[in-house]
DNA sequence: TAACCTACCAAACACTTGTTAGGGAAGACT
DNA sequence: AGTCTTCCCTAACAAGTGTTTGGTAGGTTA
Protein backbone atom coordinates (compact mmCIF):
# COMPACT_ATOMS: atom_id res chain seq x y z
CA UNK A 1 0.00 0.00 0.00
CA UNK A 2 1.37 3.58 -1.00
CA UNK A 3 1.23 4.89 2.34
CA UNK A 4 -2.14 7.09 1.91
CA UNK A 5 -0.83 9.93 -0.34
CA UNK A 6 -4.16 10.59 -1.41
CA UNK A 7 -5.87 12.90 0.52
CA UNK A 8 -3.34 15.34 -0.03
CA UNK A 9 -3.36 15.75 -3.50
CA UNK A 10 -6.92 16.02 -3.53
CA UNK A 11 -6.94 18.57 -0.77
CA UNK A 12 -4.46 20.15 -2.74
CA UNK A 13 -6.42 20.30 -6.25
CA UNK A 14 -9.27 21.41 -3.92
CA UNK A 15 -7.44 24.21 -3.02
CA UNK A 16 -6.06 25.39 -6.34
CA UNK A 17 -9.77 24.98 -7.34
CA UNK A 18 -10.52 27.52 -4.25
CA UNK A 19 -8.07 30.10 -5.44
CA UNK A 20 -8.85 29.88 -9.59
CA UNK A 21 -12.44 30.50 -7.91
CA UNK A 22 -11.62 33.79 -6.55
CA UNK A 23 -9.25 34.13 -9.65
CA UNK A 24 -12.09 34.44 -12.29
CA UNK A 25 -14.18 36.18 -9.88
CA UNK A 26 -11.39 39.26 -10.17
CA UNK A 27 -10.80 38.09 -13.49
CA UNK A 28 -14.67 38.45 -14.38
CA UNK A 29 -15.00 41.86 -12.23
CA UNK A 30 -12.07 44.28 -13.49
CA UNK A 31 -11.36 42.65 -16.94
CA UNK A 32 -8.05 40.32 -17.14
CA UNK A 33 -5.36 42.55 -17.86
CA UNK A 34 -6.47 45.35 -14.64
CA UNK A 35 -6.22 42.94 -12.65
CA UNK A 36 -2.96 42.25 -10.94
CA UNK A 37 -1.31 39.26 -9.26
CA UNK A 38 -1.66 41.17 -5.64
CA UNK A 39 -5.36 41.94 -6.32
CA UNK A 40 -6.24 38.34 -6.67
CA UNK A 41 -4.02 37.16 -3.54
CA UNK A 42 -5.34 39.79 -1.80
CA UNK A 43 -8.74 38.28 -2.28
CA UNK A 44 -7.47 35.25 -1.48
CA UNK A 45 -5.70 36.12 1.85
CA UNK A 46 -2.45 35.59 0.94
CA UNK A 47 0.87 36.98 -0.67
CA UNK A 48 0.83 37.76 -4.38
CA UNK A 49 4.19 35.41 -4.73
CA UNK A 50 2.70 32.71 -2.65
CA UNK A 51 0.60 32.56 -6.06
CA UNK A 52 3.48 30.77 -7.28
CA UNK A 53 3.98 28.06 -5.68
CA UNK A 54 0.46 26.91 -6.94
CA UNK A 55 0.35 28.15 -10.68
CA UNK A 56 3.39 29.20 -13.10
CA UNK A 57 2.21 32.34 -13.96
CA UNK A 58 -0.88 34.38 -14.53
CA UNK A 59 -1.90 33.24 -17.75
CA UNK A 60 -1.89 29.64 -16.77
CA UNK A 61 -4.73 30.94 -14.43
CA UNK A 62 -6.63 32.06 -17.04
CA UNK A 63 -5.86 29.11 -19.50
CA UNK A 64 -6.64 26.94 -17.13
CA UNK A 65 -9.73 28.37 -16.06
CA UNK A 66 -11.17 28.46 -19.54
CA UNK A 67 -10.42 25.12 -20.12
CA UNK A 68 -12.15 24.22 -16.62
CA UNK A 69 -15.30 25.64 -18.03
CA UNK A 70 -14.91 24.74 -22.27
CA UNK A 71 -14.25 21.06 -20.53
CA UNK A 72 -17.85 21.11 -18.31
CA UNK A 73 -19.58 22.94 -21.41
CA UNK A 74 -18.56 20.26 -24.11
CA UNK A 75 -20.06 17.46 -21.88
CA UNK A 76 -23.39 18.95 -21.22
CA UNK A 77 -23.48 19.47 -25.18
CA UNK A 78 -22.43 16.74 -26.62
CA UNK A 79 -24.89 14.72 -24.66
CA UNK A 80 -28.02 17.07 -26.43
CA UNK A 81 -26.18 16.82 -29.60
CA UNK A 82 -25.96 13.10 -29.16
CA UNK A 83 -29.91 13.11 -28.10
CA UNK A 84 -30.81 13.15 -31.70
CA UNK A 85 -33.44 15.15 -31.42
CA UNK A 86 -35.58 17.53 -33.31
CA UNK A 87 -34.19 20.89 -34.34
CA UNK A 88 -36.49 22.10 -32.27
CA UNK A 89 -36.08 20.36 -29.08
CA UNK A 90 -31.87 20.70 -29.98
CA UNK A 91 -31.95 24.39 -29.93
CA UNK A 92 -34.44 24.13 -27.11
CA UNK A 93 -32.07 21.83 -25.45
CA UNK A 94 -29.28 24.07 -26.23
CA UNK A 95 -30.51 27.06 -24.66
CA UNK A 96 -31.16 25.49 -21.83
CA UNK A 97 -28.13 23.81 -21.10
CA UNK A 98 -26.08 27.03 -21.86
CA UNK A 99 -27.82 29.20 -18.71
CA UNK A 100 -27.44 26.10 -16.94
CA UNK A 101 -23.98 26.85 -17.66
CA UNK A 102 -23.95 30.68 -16.98
CA UNK A 103 -25.68 29.58 -13.70
CA UNK A 104 -22.09 27.26 -12.75
CA UNK A 105 -19.77 29.44 -14.54
CA UNK A 106 -20.48 32.99 -14.21
CA UNK A 107 -17.44 34.06 -13.93
CA UNK A 108 -15.58 31.94 -16.88
CA UNK A 109 -18.15 33.04 -18.62
CA UNK A 110 -18.21 36.80 -18.71
CA UNK A 111 -14.09 36.32 -18.99
CA UNK A 112 -14.74 34.02 -22.02
CA UNK A 113 -16.79 37.00 -23.65
CA UNK A 114 -14.67 39.54 -22.70
CA UNK A 115 -10.98 38.19 -23.62
CA UNK A 116 -11.89 35.61 -25.78
CA UNK A 117 -11.38 37.99 -29.14
CA UNK A 118 -8.08 38.86 -28.03
CA UNK A 119 -6.92 35.51 -26.50
CA UNK A 120 -8.17 33.23 -30.02
CA UNK A 121 -4.69 34.82 -31.52
CA UNK A 122 -2.41 33.68 -29.02
CA UNK A 123 -1.08 29.63 -29.89
CA UNK A 124 -1.88 28.88 -26.27
CA UNK A 125 -5.53 29.83 -26.41
CA UNK A 126 -5.86 28.10 -29.78
CA UNK A 127 -8.36 25.69 -27.38
CA UNK A 128 -10.57 28.69 -28.15
CA UNK A 129 -10.08 28.68 -31.32
CA UNK A 130 -11.09 24.67 -32.06
CA UNK A 131 -14.01 25.09 -28.77
CA UNK A 132 -15.43 28.25 -31.48
CA UNK A 133 -15.75 26.09 -34.67
CA UNK A 134 -17.28 23.50 -32.93
CA UNK A 135 -19.69 25.56 -31.44
CA UNK A 136 -20.65 27.33 -34.88
CA UNK A 137 -20.90 24.11 -36.51
CA UNK A 138 -23.60 23.04 -33.92
CA UNK A 139 -26.03 25.97 -33.73
CA UNK A 140 -25.87 26.47 -37.80
CA UNK A 141 -26.53 22.73 -38.47
CA UNK A 142 -29.13 22.59 -35.81
CA UNK A 143 -30.47 25.97 -37.61
CA UNK A 144 -30.87 24.59 -41.10
CA UNK A 145 -32.09 21.38 -40.44
CA UNK A 146 -34.83 23.65 -39.00
CA UNK A 147 -35.03 25.46 -41.95
CA UNK A 148 -35.46 22.20 -44.11
CA UNK A 149 -37.65 20.64 -41.94
CA UNK A 150 -39.53 23.46 -42.29
CA UNK A 151 -39.48 24.18 -37.88
CA UNK A 152 -37.80 27.55 -38.74
CA UNK A 153 -38.48 30.64 -41.26
CA UNK A 154 -36.66 30.36 -43.95
CA UNK A 155 -36.42 33.53 -44.82
CA UNK A 156 -33.80 34.89 -42.45
CA UNK A 157 -29.95 35.03 -42.74
CA UNK A 158 -29.17 32.15 -41.16
CA UNK A 159 -25.46 33.19 -40.33
CA UNK A 160 -27.28 36.80 -39.14
CA UNK A 161 -29.56 34.29 -37.12
CA UNK A 162 -26.93 31.81 -35.09
CA UNK A 163 -24.97 35.48 -33.95
CA UNK A 164 -28.16 36.36 -32.98
CA UNK A 165 -28.98 33.80 -30.93
CA UNK A 166 -25.16 33.32 -29.36
CA UNK A 167 -24.96 36.51 -28.34
CA UNK A 168 -28.33 36.58 -26.97
CA UNK A 169 -27.97 33.60 -24.64
CA UNK A 170 -24.38 34.12 -23.86
CA UNK A 171 -24.30 37.82 -22.62
CA UNK A 172 -26.71 37.11 -20.31
CA UNK A 173 -23.84 36.39 -18.28
CA UNK A 174 -23.14 39.99 -17.55
CA UNK A 175 -26.44 40.46 -15.84
CA UNK A 176 -27.20 37.01 -14.10
CA UNK A 177 -26.78 36.89 -10.73
CA UNK A 178 -27.22 32.69 -9.38
CA UNK A 179 -28.98 32.92 -6.77
CA UNK A 180 -31.61 35.61 -8.38
CA UNK A 181 -35.67 36.03 -8.68
CA UNK A 182 -34.99 33.93 -12.04
CA UNK A 183 -33.45 30.26 -12.70
CA UNK A 184 -31.91 29.45 -15.47
CA UNK A 185 -34.53 27.45 -16.47
CA UNK A 186 -37.27 29.68 -15.83
CA UNK A 187 -34.67 32.49 -18.27
CA UNK A 188 -34.29 29.82 -20.92
CA UNK A 189 -38.19 29.08 -21.09
CA UNK A 190 -38.38 33.14 -21.52
CA UNK A 191 -35.65 33.98 -23.67
CA UNK A 192 -36.86 30.65 -25.71
CA UNK A 193 -40.33 31.74 -25.69
CA UNK A 194 -39.10 35.04 -27.14
CA UNK A 195 -36.90 33.43 -30.12
CA UNK A 196 -38.68 30.83 -31.00
CA UNK A 197 -41.71 32.93 -31.67
CA UNK A 198 -39.88 35.00 -34.03
CA UNK A 199 -38.30 31.65 -35.54
CA UNK A 200 -40.17 29.18 -35.64
CA UNK A 201 -42.90 29.38 -38.71
CA UNK A 202 -46.21 30.82 -37.90
CA UNK A 203 -48.80 28.23 -37.36
CA UNK B 1 -10.50 91.39 -36.89
CA UNK B 2 -9.10 89.12 -34.64
CA UNK B 3 -6.82 87.72 -37.60
CA UNK B 4 -7.99 84.71 -38.65
CA UNK B 5 -7.10 82.18 -35.74
CA UNK B 6 -10.21 80.54 -37.22
CA UNK B 7 -8.50 77.96 -39.63
CA UNK B 8 -6.13 77.23 -37.08
CA UNK B 9 -8.16 76.02 -34.43
CA UNK B 10 -10.45 73.74 -37.11
CA UNK B 11 -6.96 72.18 -37.90
CA UNK B 12 -6.15 71.35 -34.56
CA UNK B 13 -9.10 70.15 -33.94
CA UNK B 14 -9.41 68.05 -36.99
CA UNK B 15 -6.14 66.68 -35.68
CA UNK B 16 -7.68 65.87 -32.36
CA UNK B 17 -10.70 63.64 -33.87
CA UNK B 18 -7.99 62.12 -36.30
CA UNK B 19 -5.74 60.85 -32.80
CA UNK B 20 -8.73 60.16 -31.15
CA UNK B 21 -9.95 57.72 -34.09
CA UNK B 22 -7.08 55.73 -33.98
CA UNK B 23 -7.43 55.58 -30.37
CA UNK B 24 -10.39 54.37 -30.29
CA UNK B 25 -9.40 51.67 -32.72
CA UNK B 26 -6.73 50.59 -30.38
CA UNK B 27 -8.89 50.48 -27.53
CA UNK B 28 -11.88 48.77 -29.35
CA UNK B 29 -9.09 45.96 -30.77
CA UNK B 30 -7.11 45.60 -27.57
CA UNK B 31 -9.18 46.86 -25.06
CA UNK B 32 -8.66 49.97 -22.61
CA UNK B 33 -6.17 49.15 -20.09
CA UNK B 34 -3.86 46.51 -22.19
CA UNK B 35 -3.48 49.37 -24.37
CA UNK B 36 -0.45 51.38 -23.93
CA UNK B 37 -0.08 54.83 -24.91
CA UNK B 38 2.99 53.79 -26.56
CA UNK B 39 0.71 51.73 -29.14
CA UNK B 40 -1.30 54.67 -29.57
CA UNK B 41 1.54 56.86 -30.71
CA UNK B 42 2.77 53.85 -33.12
CA UNK B 43 -0.51 53.99 -34.72
CA UNK B 44 -0.70 57.34 -35.10
CA UNK B 45 2.78 58.11 -36.54
CA UNK B 46 4.66 59.78 -33.47
CA UNK B 47 6.28 59.25 -29.91
CA UNK B 48 4.19 58.94 -27.13
CA UNK B 49 5.35 62.04 -25.32
CA UNK B 50 3.40 63.69 -28.35
CA UNK B 51 0.08 62.54 -27.23
CA UNK B 52 0.62 64.83 -24.22
CA UNK B 53 0.47 67.58 -26.25
CA UNK B 54 -2.79 67.26 -27.15
CA UNK B 55 -4.63 65.12 -24.62
CA UNK B 56 -4.40 65.66 -20.30
CA UNK B 57 -4.03 61.97 -20.06
CA UNK B 58 -4.80 58.78 -21.93
CA UNK B 59 -7.71 58.49 -19.75
CA UNK B 60 -8.98 61.69 -20.87
CA UNK B 61 -8.83 60.29 -23.86
CA UNK B 62 -11.19 57.68 -23.40
CA UNK B 63 -13.71 60.12 -21.76
CA UNK B 64 -13.58 62.27 -24.87
CA UNK B 65 -13.95 59.22 -27.13
CA UNK B 66 -17.46 57.91 -24.90
CA UNK B 67 -18.61 61.24 -24.58
CA UNK B 68 -18.25 62.25 -28.25
CA UNK B 69 -20.32 58.89 -29.00
CA UNK B 70 -23.29 58.81 -26.39
CA UNK B 71 -23.86 62.78 -27.44
CA UNK B 72 -24.24 61.88 -31.39
CA UNK B 73 -26.15 58.55 -30.04
CA UNK B 74 -28.83 61.11 -27.60
CA UNK B 75 -29.15 62.89 -30.60
CA UNK B 76 -31.03 60.58 -32.77
CA UNK B 77 -32.53 58.50 -29.82
CA UNK B 78 -33.75 61.85 -28.67
CA UNK B 79 -35.26 63.06 -32.50
CA UNK B 80 -36.84 59.34 -32.23
CA UNK B 81 -38.36 59.55 -29.09
CA UNK B 82 -39.85 63.45 -29.40
CA UNK B 83 -41.17 62.21 -32.44
CA UNK B 84 -44.16 60.64 -30.91
CA UNK B 85 -44.89 57.55 -32.32
CA UNK B 86 -46.76 54.42 -31.46
CA UNK B 87 -44.79 51.86 -29.16
CA UNK B 88 -43.83 49.26 -32.52
CA UNK B 89 -42.67 52.09 -34.37
CA UNK B 90 -40.52 53.44 -31.56
CA UNK B 91 -38.58 50.07 -31.39
CA UNK B 92 -38.25 49.77 -35.15
CA UNK B 93 -37.01 53.19 -34.83
CA UNK B 94 -34.78 53.08 -32.01
CA UNK B 95 -32.95 49.87 -33.02
CA UNK B 96 -32.84 50.82 -36.68
CA UNK B 97 -30.95 54.17 -35.15
CA UNK B 98 -28.68 52.32 -32.68
CA UNK B 99 -27.84 49.76 -35.69
CA UNK B 100 -26.86 53.33 -37.58
CA UNK B 101 -24.58 54.20 -34.83
CA UNK B 102 -23.05 51.19 -34.71
CA UNK B 103 -21.80 51.76 -38.18
CA UNK B 104 -20.69 55.16 -37.69
CA UNK B 105 -19.31 54.68 -33.62
CA UNK B 106 -18.10 50.99 -34.46
CA UNK B 107 -15.01 51.36 -32.26
CA UNK B 108 -16.68 53.29 -29.66
CA UNK B 109 -19.31 51.27 -29.00
CA UNK B 110 -16.95 48.28 -28.02
CA UNK B 111 -15.08 50.24 -25.89
CA UNK B 112 -18.43 51.26 -24.51
CA UNK B 113 -19.14 47.43 -23.85
CA UNK B 114 -16.04 45.98 -22.49
CA UNK B 115 -15.52 49.02 -20.20
CA UNK B 116 -18.56 50.27 -19.30
CA UNK B 117 -19.10 47.96 -16.13
CA UNK B 118 -15.69 49.25 -14.80
CA UNK B 119 -16.04 53.10 -15.62
CA UNK B 120 -19.48 53.31 -14.06
CA UNK B 121 -17.96 53.20 -10.51
CA UNK B 122 -15.64 56.07 -11.14
CA UNK B 123 -17.13 59.78 -10.87
CA UNK B 124 -15.19 60.36 -13.91
CA UNK B 125 -17.28 58.82 -15.56
CA UNK B 126 -20.70 59.40 -14.36
CA UNK B 127 -21.90 60.29 -17.13
CA UNK B 128 -22.12 56.88 -18.31
CA UNK B 129 -24.46 55.94 -15.58
CA UNK B 130 -26.98 58.75 -16.54
CA UNK B 131 -27.06 57.67 -19.71
CA UNK B 132 -27.82 54.03 -18.66
CA UNK B 133 -30.77 55.37 -16.39
CA UNK B 134 -31.87 57.31 -19.83
CA UNK B 135 -31.47 54.44 -21.66
CA UNK B 136 -33.08 51.82 -19.54
CA UNK B 137 -35.98 54.24 -19.27
CA UNK B 138 -36.74 54.83 -22.62
CA UNK B 139 -36.79 51.22 -23.46
CA UNK B 140 -38.85 50.20 -20.84
CA UNK B 141 -41.60 52.82 -20.86
CA UNK B 142 -41.67 51.91 -24.66
CA UNK B 143 -41.97 48.30 -24.17
CA UNK B 144 -44.52 49.08 -21.71
CA UNK B 145 -46.47 51.31 -23.69
CA UNK B 146 -46.73 48.60 -26.20
CA UNK B 147 -48.01 46.26 -23.80
CA UNK B 148 -50.77 48.47 -22.51
CA UNK B 149 -51.88 48.68 -26.23
CA UNK B 150 -52.01 45.38 -26.89
CA UNK B 151 -49.45 45.47 -29.40
CA UNK B 152 -46.34 43.46 -27.45
CA UNK B 153 -46.94 40.10 -25.56
CA UNK B 154 -48.09 40.43 -21.92
CA UNK B 155 -46.79 37.52 -20.69
CA UNK B 156 -43.45 37.91 -20.98
CA UNK B 157 -41.19 39.82 -17.78
CA UNK B 158 -40.45 43.04 -19.11
CA UNK B 159 -37.32 43.28 -17.75
CA UNK B 160 -36.25 40.40 -19.30
CA UNK B 161 -37.38 41.52 -22.43
CA UNK B 162 -35.38 44.93 -22.59
CA UNK B 163 -32.09 43.03 -21.55
CA UNK B 164 -32.83 40.93 -24.11
CA UNK B 165 -33.64 43.56 -27.23
CA UNK B 166 -30.63 45.62 -25.40
CA UNK B 167 -28.08 43.16 -25.27
CA UNK B 168 -29.07 41.82 -28.92
CA UNK B 169 -28.61 45.20 -30.75
CA UNK B 170 -25.27 45.72 -29.03
CA UNK B 171 -23.53 42.89 -29.23
CA UNK B 172 -23.63 43.17 -32.79
CA UNK B 173 -20.64 45.67 -32.55
CA UNK B 174 -18.38 43.34 -31.98
CA UNK B 175 -18.66 41.34 -34.89
CA UNK B 176 -20.04 44.11 -37.20
CA UNK B 177 -17.73 45.70 -40.43
CA UNK B 178 -18.38 48.24 -41.72
CA UNK B 179 -18.76 47.89 -45.41
CA UNK B 180 -19.66 44.48 -45.24
CA UNK B 181 -22.62 42.44 -47.26
CA UNK B 182 -25.21 43.83 -44.94
CA UNK B 183 -26.01 47.83 -44.42
CA UNK B 184 -26.85 48.74 -40.32
CA UNK B 185 -30.90 49.04 -42.15
CA UNK B 186 -30.66 46.06 -43.41
CA UNK B 187 -29.46 44.18 -40.23
CA UNK B 188 -32.18 46.13 -38.46
CA UNK B 189 -34.53 44.87 -40.33
CA UNK B 190 -33.46 41.36 -40.16
CA UNK B 191 -32.91 41.64 -36.20
CA UNK B 192 -36.61 43.06 -35.94
CA UNK B 193 -38.13 40.71 -37.72
CA UNK B 194 -36.91 38.20 -35.30
CA UNK B 195 -37.31 40.44 -32.37
CA UNK B 196 -41.16 41.76 -32.92
CA UNK B 197 -42.72 38.28 -34.33
CA UNK B 198 -41.21 36.96 -30.49
CA UNK B 199 -42.57 40.04 -29.22
CA UNK B 200 -45.85 41.22 -31.39
CA UNK B 201 -48.67 39.84 -30.28
CA UNK B 202 -49.99 37.24 -33.01
CA UNK B 203 -52.55 38.16 -35.20
C1' DT C 1 14.31 90.07 -40.43
C1' DA C 2 12.84 89.05 -35.89
C1' DA C 3 9.55 87.26 -32.69
C1' DC C 4 6.21 83.71 -32.13
C1' DC C 5 3.39 79.67 -32.23
C1' DT C 6 2.40 74.93 -33.43
C1' DA C 7 3.36 70.16 -33.17
C1' DC C 8 6.40 67.19 -32.38
C1' DC C 9 10.94 64.68 -30.32
C1' DA C 10 14.38 63.02 -26.72
C1' DA C 11 15.09 61.62 -22.39
C1' DA C 12 14.03 60.86 -18.20
C1' DC C 13 10.77 60.39 -13.88
C1' DA C 14 8.29 57.57 -10.28
C1' DC C 15 5.56 53.77 -10.05
C1' DT C 16 3.40 49.31 -11.00
C1' DT C 17 3.73 45.06 -13.14
C1' DG C 18 4.58 39.70 -13.24
C1' DT C 19 7.88 36.77 -11.46
C1' DT C 20 11.72 34.62 -8.66
C1' DA C 21 14.79 33.08 -4.78
C1' DG C 22 15.51 31.88 -0.15
C1' DG C 23 13.60 30.94 4.19
C1' DG C 24 10.60 29.24 7.80
C1' DA C 25 6.56 27.47 10.51
C1' DA C 26 3.44 23.64 11.08
C1' DG C 27 2.15 19.40 10.48
C1' DA C 28 2.86 14.33 8.46
C1' DC C 29 5.62 10.40 8.19
C1' DT C 30 9.34 7.00 9.56
C1' DA D 1 12.84 11.74 18.03
C1' DG D 2 14.08 13.54 13.68
C1' DT D 3 13.35 14.19 8.73
C1' DC D 4 10.24 15.65 4.90
C1' DT D 5 6.67 17.93 2.77
C1' DT D 6 3.36 21.42 2.29
C1' DC D 7 2.25 26.09 1.97
C1' DC D 8 3.07 30.43 2.66
C1' DC D 9 6.11 34.93 3.56
C1' DT D 10 9.85 38.36 2.79
C1' DA D 11 12.29 40.84 -0.32
C1' DA D 12 13.82 41.83 -4.32
C1' DC D 13 14.29 41.85 -9.64
C1' DA D 14 13.80 43.70 -14.51
C1' DA D 15 10.59 45.24 -17.66
C1' DG D 16 6.92 48.14 -18.79
C1' DT D 17 3.64 51.79 -17.36
C1' DG D 18 1.63 56.82 -17.74
C1' DT D 19 3.44 61.24 -17.50
C1' DT D 20 6.63 65.44 -17.37
C1' DT D 21 10.22 68.52 -18.76
C1' DG D 22 13.01 70.94 -21.87
C1' DG D 23 14.18 71.48 -26.47
C1' DT D 24 13.59 72.40 -31.55
C1' DA D 25 12.37 72.41 -36.71
C1' DG D 26 9.29 74.78 -39.57
C1' DG D 27 5.78 77.65 -40.73
C1' DT D 28 3.07 82.15 -39.56
C1' DT D 29 2.79 86.70 -38.17
C1' DA D 30 4.42 91.46 -37.40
Amino acid sequence: MPTKKKPQVTAAAARRRELLDTAAEVFAEQGYNATTVRKIADHAGMLAGSLYYHFDSKESMLEEILRTFLDELWGGYDAVLGAELGPRETLEALVTESFREIDRHRAAVAIYQKENKQLVAQERFAFLAESQRRFEKAWLSTLERGVAAGVFRSDLDVRLTYRFVRDTVWVAASWYRPGGQHSPEEIARQYLSMVLDGIAVRT
